[in-house]
DNA sequence: CCGGTTGTTCAGCG
DNA sequence: GCGCTGAACAACCG
């Protein structure tokens, strides 16, 4: 369910509720999800893979982990995490990380290493980039202080389009690869959210999951990378090792 | 039925 | 206190 992009499909298909009350409330968080009830809710934002909703004394944020998912105006057979009922309405989160936030969302967030945000800056990337000089590009791709919304299918997607073999050392990629590898973690955060949105993701995958690679047509390696130890998709031949 | 996964946190250990 | 590892959580697909 969750990269960056799919939440901000998910920010999107709930714009109508903005401004509205929410009057009843249920779900299995173990919070104090009453407090909710009767509020109205102000916003809602992301960072990264985090969806906030905003309300005027707090905000709440729903991680969708791993296999998160949610409803809009219809349930699921299982019980959700938190249920929103409006008057007219309701959505549904399941088997996702519900938390309070209570203080400003700017003390919290910054924005500008969020691939999906018009803030985004890509010299807080490199900023961050080269303070982590001994680590794997791979894990740097997944530290979301560092590429905030990209996760595992955009790290391989960006790696191949980049020709940057996932065990690169970060300090040691050449500066210009290096902004070319920031550049196409947005760039292709975007493709991402397109092609979800036509339901047409997978058939534009180049390098995840895939065995053989589209460019060289060499067999592609599948290895289990760096600290993060998450399914890296390359080809040996194509990525160079830095 | 089992194995695997678009993610993150935390306990336990050396 | 640190870094590392593995467990835990959870739902769905093939």
């Amino acid at each position: 369910m969750p990269e960056g992009p799919s939440i901000i499909i998910l920010k999107e298909e709930v714009q109508s509720f903005i401004g509205k009350k929410i009057v009843q409330v249920e779900g299995r968080s173990k919070l104090d999800i009453q407090r909710l009830s009767g509020q109205k809710i102000i916003d809602f934002k992301s960072w990264g893979k985090h969806f906030l909703i905003c309300f005027k004394p707090y905000t709440v944020r729903i991680h969708l982990m791993l296999f998160g998912n949610y409803r809009i105006n219809e349930q699921k057979a299982a019980v959700p995490q938190l249920r929103l009922i409006f008057n007219k309405g309701e959505i549904n989160f399941y088997a996702c990380s519900v938390k309070f936030i209570e203080e400003s969302l700017y003390e919290v967030y910054d924005w500008s290493s969020d691939v999906m945000s018009d803030s985004w800056d890509p010299r807080t990337v490199e900023l961050r980039l080269r303070n982590k000089p001994d680590m794997l590009v791979c894990d740097a791709l997944l530290d979301q202080q560092i590429f905030t919304g990209v996760g595992n299918i955009i790290k391989n997607e960006v790696l191949f389009r980049t020709h940057i073999h996932p065990e690169s050392r970060v300090g040691n990629i050449p500066r210009k690869k290096i902004k070319e590898l920031i550049k196409e973690a947005r760039n292709y955060s975007f493709d991402f959210l397109n092609w979800k949105k036509e339901y047409v993701l997978k058939k534009h995958w180049l390098a995840h999951t895939k065995v053989i690679c589209p460019r060289c047509h060499m067999p592609f390696t599948k290895k289990y990378c760096g600290k993060t130890k998450r399914r890296s998709f390359f080809c040996e031949n194509c990525q160079i090792k830095y």
